[in-house]
DNA sequence: CATCTTGTTATACGATCGTACAGCAAGGAA
DNA sequence: TTCCTTGCTGTACGATCGTATAACAAGATG
């Protein structure tokens, strides 16, 4: 169900889903839905957390797969945003639209806090196990956030062609700059 | 009326912009709004329209006010992003609403398209005035959006404290972090 | 066996959606 | 004056929305 409420999203953007289409897409009747969650915010609120989740277990992944080099470590959490699992046409559109369904739906938007919220926290962690001299990790964690919404963004809106050889360029150049 | 339509998708968001909202928050009747378009998604394109021509003529002044130096003038395209009048909560909010909807309505992909297509290039034009020995602009330009982008949609989700300062100096920083 | 929870379907209700259309007020053209 | 366009209102229609609820199948529990 949760799965379906991605597709829908993916699919139809913020403005399309409803309980309706995520059922239709589940194969199940209609009113199945308030078995499961309270409402259609309570579906998509899962849903983005199902989506962080994973995300965060991927990242951890990439991360351990680094080995032991601190800045291999960080610059495979931040570069593993633009290899797969993550960097998935799906997943990009199914977030564009849950970040514009968090301004108006406070249950999404407080996922959403979470969730960057462990995103930067893990951000910061590698980022000081790098460089544990650096009094302020605000600053560099935002930026780099920045910068890798801001590349998936165009990714999923898609007319600026790059790769993501190139996106991981970027991003790599980016650290060494806001660091330094 | 497009103004109306840019209140109501800062306010209600992709998934809450109706023909009723707009008309309503136009203080006119339910029915005018299919006078002066062709339906909610034309009102809405023609609204990402408008507001993109006042962003490019805003950024227009804020170069011409930079002097003729041509860095500054470069400086002057990309941070302006982050002053008034462009740097309006509002705005931002209207923004977001119309990635997630440009994703599922092509009439509003088609407004996107050129909107950042004009940015992009006069971008590249400034670019080019400055450094006219780099051989690619492509990505550079495309690295500078991507910043501008993620910054613009931290400010808007916000949970991510920056004043626009830091903004102004990190757009700088990656600026010669790109462009080098 | 009877009962009770659980997963699921089907249907119905009121609200809201986009759209269509008839009508009205006003102003310029004849 | 009459007519015709234009801006705008009000309302109505069918579709779709979120939600509620009755019904049923099946498995667990007594």
């Amino acid at each position: 169900m949760i799965e379906a409420t991605a597709r829908v999203l993916a699919s139809k953007g913020a403005a399309g889903v409803s309980v309706r289409a995520i059922c239709a897409e589940a194969g199940v009747s209609p009113g199945l839905l308030r078995h499961y969650f309270a409402g259609v915010s309570d579906a998509i609120a899962d849903t983005y957390r199902i989506i962080g989740r994973q995300i965060a277990e991927a990242l951890e992944i990439a991360v351990e797969m680094a080995g032991p080099d601190p800045r291999a470590r960080l610059i495979a959490y931040i570069t593993a945003s633009f290899r797969a699992p993550i960097a998935d046409p799906q997943l990009l559109s199914s977030y564009v639209a849950l970040w514009s369904l968090s301004r108006s739906d406070p249950e999404v938007a407080r996922v959403r806090a979470e969730v960057y919220r462990d995103f930067r926290s893990g951000l910061e962690l590698l980022i000081r196990a790098w460089r544990p001299e650096l009094p302020d990790l605000r600053l560099p964690a935002i930026a780099l956030t920045a910068l890798i919404d801001g590349l998936w963004l165009e990714l999923s809106l898609g007319d600026a062609p790059f790769t993501p050889e190139e996106a991981e360029m970027l991003a790599e150049k980016w650290l060494d700059c806001v660091i330094a």
